[in-house]
RNA sequence: GCCAGGAUGGCGGAAUCGGUAGACGCAGCAGACUUAAAAUCUGCCGUCCGAAAGGGCGUACGGGUUCAAGUCCCGUUCUUGGCACCA
């Protein structure tokens, strides 16, 4: 492909003087920008259609580096996709439920929904400063009516599909916030979202059957996610696979759950979780005083104190349960170091192969039987110092003896043991349902009405939204304005007419991102939660965000699609078709940035200094984008000077020493760059495309030395170089367009091509190596031969003196890479 | 403890398939311009020996494979993230 000269002249025949001022252009392209409506998506428009998303901030009322972070690169990226003719629909709105509203309704007393739509109104204009493509006219706030009417919609019909049910039971309970959690939001005991150590409760509530959907979670193949969220979401969900084993004792039939029964003959013991059903039941007389006192103390205990006991507790019920081959009679003991919500709650205790049975024997003097022993190895000794839990044989277990134990033996041994009766193969997964409720004001409110005649009945559709009250009072214990608001609480059952209540418990704020990424389709559609003839926009193409979401919010609307694809309302499995996850910019100290460390740094305050432009190029080349790294103040000098250095390549007489540069010289670094450009926007590497884009401006700088610098080929270069540098830098590209005399906004621009002629050298500098030392270099013909290469190679004085009464073992020649000439 | 990732100059980082390690940038040093400073421009900038030319060493550490290793293999240390009594 050859270089078409342009008809529009390209350089600028008046030159300004002033230096670039960033401040003088970027509020000026942005109201051009919006009131030109440049930035509106059109789904009738020309080109394939490309959906970046990137995950929607809560409406704390300020943007911090971290957002731009987020939305900088993936803003670059589908500007530069929008270039190359998709048609890309990149929106944005406010994640607006939630308890900071409420907090600050408490300490500022301000409403709720004044605080969060003027933070909101805030946030749009720093948005609008960070030079975005975001089309603002689909924005909206989940906390809006017509958002979160759709919330209570789907929870109805999550209900009627039976996928959203209440039930009484032990839930986590924090105290400060006053509400329940769902386990996903409780992180080493304490509520994800404040700290406080959580309590246990046992109340009534609703939850969603995620549960329902475990095994198809774990199916990644319609999604590309990095690795490592696969594996966090896939250890979250915590699949086992087992079998369930019958023990008969005093209190009828107990089911315990292991993923090991080929271990069965080493069950010594069974333990029960304190709050296991049968152990009031299995208590004898003589151990009731010791068993309760245990219990009501394991109920006080915090999950954080529970682990944090170095030592195992327990205590013997006085009963005993009877093994199911061996018929022996094996004591029950209660201990908290089994968990009430996983498997039955309780378990046959294998000391002789598992860590935690073993210490919990030895403290308590219980029996240790071998059953798994490694190849040619001794028996274990009676009282042994430590459990086997690896690879070996089953001894001591009767007809099972001389078996491989451990993964190759359990379908064999359950289906024997299920041949008996005693056994059934299980899969258990570490996975919840998903606690939906919350007892909090700022969130969708339950769309179910309590009446004592006819139960929990939903409201009629025609009702939606259940709107919050507009006024609201908070009481200083924290509890929920909506409990205390009988005019909004009291009302009529739906289905009899009598007096009932309104249920007062919000959703879990997590509903509002799991289906968000849809109402971008038709924010305002009235009929569902959106309109069925946009769903040629889905999947999202690309999404971004932070890691921390890894398992709550992507694994709830992972949920929320398959459930949506189940209703029929999509036909998508996944909502996203790559998910890709941006680092955190810390603080110069290397630390999470954070107002009581002092290390956090004001992106409005860079934007005044140094404009919006500089801000962009710096975030982008201050790390791999996945990675993330702290902030260098001084680092943003980089790139301020160095878009004052393409200001001035495209202003600024040439300055300096003349140089020597062919045509050729400046369009191979001008498509060799815009291929590698194009290759890193691909894959996401921006740190790498500032890197080449400097280099690039450097050789022109050079360029402008010389005599290039009169030819088409400096127009071209100032042409593509100009719309290379729109994606990164939308301002200064844009104002450099419109000097060039160029039409139209540069951002409607198609993308230039490559010339893959240009962009290949035919001949290149090599390292010529001797004995795999490099000793020279020459420049030579890609397309030369062995003998050619070679020549040329011991032709070269810095490598003939290191051949020179040496005898040549080997010639290695990779052409285009590498010369080595072995010697001895 | 288990699982996954990482370790390259003073700093952030670059290096398609194993093929001239340190692109690009920051900081620093020297010089030009200036009465001076800032800004800007030019040059230097891994480390050791050397006046230089040049050479030795060098990608956390110890081995290995290969003509050739930052890159592949084995082991070790440190580090980041996730899970953490899940039977």
């Amino acid at each position: 492909m050859t270089h078409e000269p342009h008809s529009t002249p390209l350089t600028i025949e008046e030159p300004r003087s002033e230096r670039y001022n960033p401040h003088a252009i970027e509020e000026k392209w942005q109201q051009a920008w919006a009131k030109s409506g440049l930035y509106t998506f059109d789904e009738q428009a020309a080109g394939e259609k490309y959906y970046a998303l990137t995950m929607f901030p809560y409406p704390s009322g300020n943007l911090h580096i971290g957002h731009w972070y987020a939305n900088v690169a993936p803003d670059a990226r589908a500007r530069w996709l929008r270039m190359r003719g998709y048609n890309v629909l990149f929106p944005m709105a406010f994640d607006a439920f939630g308890l900071p509203a409420e907090n600050a309704a408490i300490k500022h007393n301000i409403n709720p929904a004044t605080w969060t739509y003027q933070n909101i109104a805030h946030m749009i204009e720093q948005f609008e400063r960070m030079g975005t493509m975001i089309d603002w006219s689909r924005q909206f706030a989940t906390s809006d009516p017509e958002y979160y009417r759709w919330n209570q919609w789907f929870f109805i019909e999550f209900w009627k599909r039976g996928l959203a049910y209440k039930k009484d039971g032990l839930v986590n309970w924090c105290p400060k916030d006053q509400t329940v959690l769902a386990n996903e939001q409780v992180v080493h005991g304490a509520c994800e979202r404040c700290g406080t150590p959580v309590e246990r409760r046992n109340l009534s509530q609703w939850y969603l059957k995620i549960t329902d959907y475990a095994d198809e979670l774990l199916d990644f193949s319609h999604t590309d996610m990095p690795e490592k969220v696969r594996l966090m979401q896939t250890n979250w969900i915590g699949k086992s696979v087992g079998a369930e084993v019958a023990f008969d004792t005093p209190a009828g039939v107990e089911t315990v759950f292991t993923t090991r029964p080929d271990t069965l003959l080493g069950a010594t013991f069974m333990v029960l979780a304190p709050e296991h059903p049968k152990v009031e039941a299995l208590t004898t007389a003589d151990q009731r005083t010791e068993v309760e006192a245990y219990v009501s103390a394991a109920g006080r205990k915090t999950d954080v104190e529970r682990q944090q006991e170095g030592e195992k507790t327990g205590v013997f019920t006085g009963s005993y349960a009877t093994h199911p081959v061996s018929g022996e009679p094996i004591p029950i003991w209660v201990a908290d170091y089994v968990l009430v919500t996983y498997g039955t709650g309780s378990i046959m205790a294998v000391p002789a192969h598992d860590e935690r049975d073993f210490a919990f024997a030895q403290k308590f003097g219980l029996p240790v039987r071998e059953v798994i022993r490694p190849k040619d190895a001794q028996p274990m000794p009676d009282v042994p110092s430590e459990p086997y839990t690896g690879e070996g044989f089953i001894v001591n277990s009767g007809e099972f003896d001389g078996m491989a134990g451990g993964k190759a033996s359990i379908a064999t041994i359950t289906a024997q043991l299920q041949q008996r009766g005693v056994a059934e193969a299980k899969t258990t997964y570490r996975l919840r349902d998903w606690l939906f409720a919350r007892q909090r004001y700022w969130g969708t409110p339950i769309p179910f009405i309590h009446c004592e005649q006819c139960g929990a009945v939903p409201v009629p559709e025609d009702q939606l939204p259940v709107k919050l009250p507009e006024t609201v009072e908070f009481n200083a214990a924290g509890q929920s304005p909506l409990k205390l608001n009988d005019e909004w609480r009291i009302t009529t059952c739906p289905q009899c007419g009598g007096v009932a209540e309104r249920d007062t418990d919000t959703m879990d704020t997590f509903v509002d991102s799991s289906w968000y990424m849809y109402r971008y389709l038709s924010p305002h559609y009235d009929k569902a939660p959106f309109d069925p003839e946009k769903a040629g926009l889905l999947p999202v193409d690309l999404y971004t965000g932070g890691i921390e979401h890894a398992i709550l919010h992507l694994l709830y609307s992972r949920f929320w699609t398959k459930v949506m694809r189940d209703m029929g309302l999509t036909t998508q499995h996944e909502p996203f078709a790559t998910l890709r996850n941006q680092g955190m910019v810390l603080g110069e100290d290397g630390e999470k940035m954070s107002k009581s460390r002092g290390n956090v740094v004001d992106p409005d305050d860079l934007v005044r200094e140094y404009g919006a432009d500089t801000v962009r190029t710096y975030l982008l080349q201050i790390a791999p984008w996945e990675l993330g790294g702290p902030w260098n103040t001084q680092g943003i000098n980089g790139p301020s000077k160095w878009l004052g250095r393409v200001w001035a390549l495209y202003f600024d007489a040439p300055f300096g020493p003349a140089q020597q540069m062919s045509e050729a010289d400046v369009r191979y670094a001008v498509h060799s760059t815009l291929q590698k450009v194009n290759q890193d926007f691909e894959k996401l590497s921006f740190n790498t495309i500032i890197g080449a884009l400097q280099e690039l401006s450097n050789t022109l700088v050079k360029a402008k030395r010389s005599h290039v610098a009169q030819t088409l080929a400096w127009e071209e270069a100032l042409h593509i170089f100009n719309l290379m540098l729109a994606p990164i830098v939308p301002h200064i590209a844009e104002e450099l367009w419109h000097e060039r005399g160029m039409s139209g906004s540069i951002h409607t621009a198609p993308w230039p091509m490559v010339d893959e002629q240009a962009a290949v050298r035919d001949t290149v500098t090599i390292g010529v190596q001797v004995s795999g030392k490099v000793r020279g270099e020459v420049s030579i013909s890609k397309a030369a031969t062995q003998e050619e290469a070679m020549q040329v190679a011991r032709a070269n004085p810095d490598v003939a003196k290191y051949l020179e009464g040496k005898q040549t073992v080997k010639e290695v020649y990779v052409p285009g890479r590498i010369i080595n000439i072995v010697v001895k």
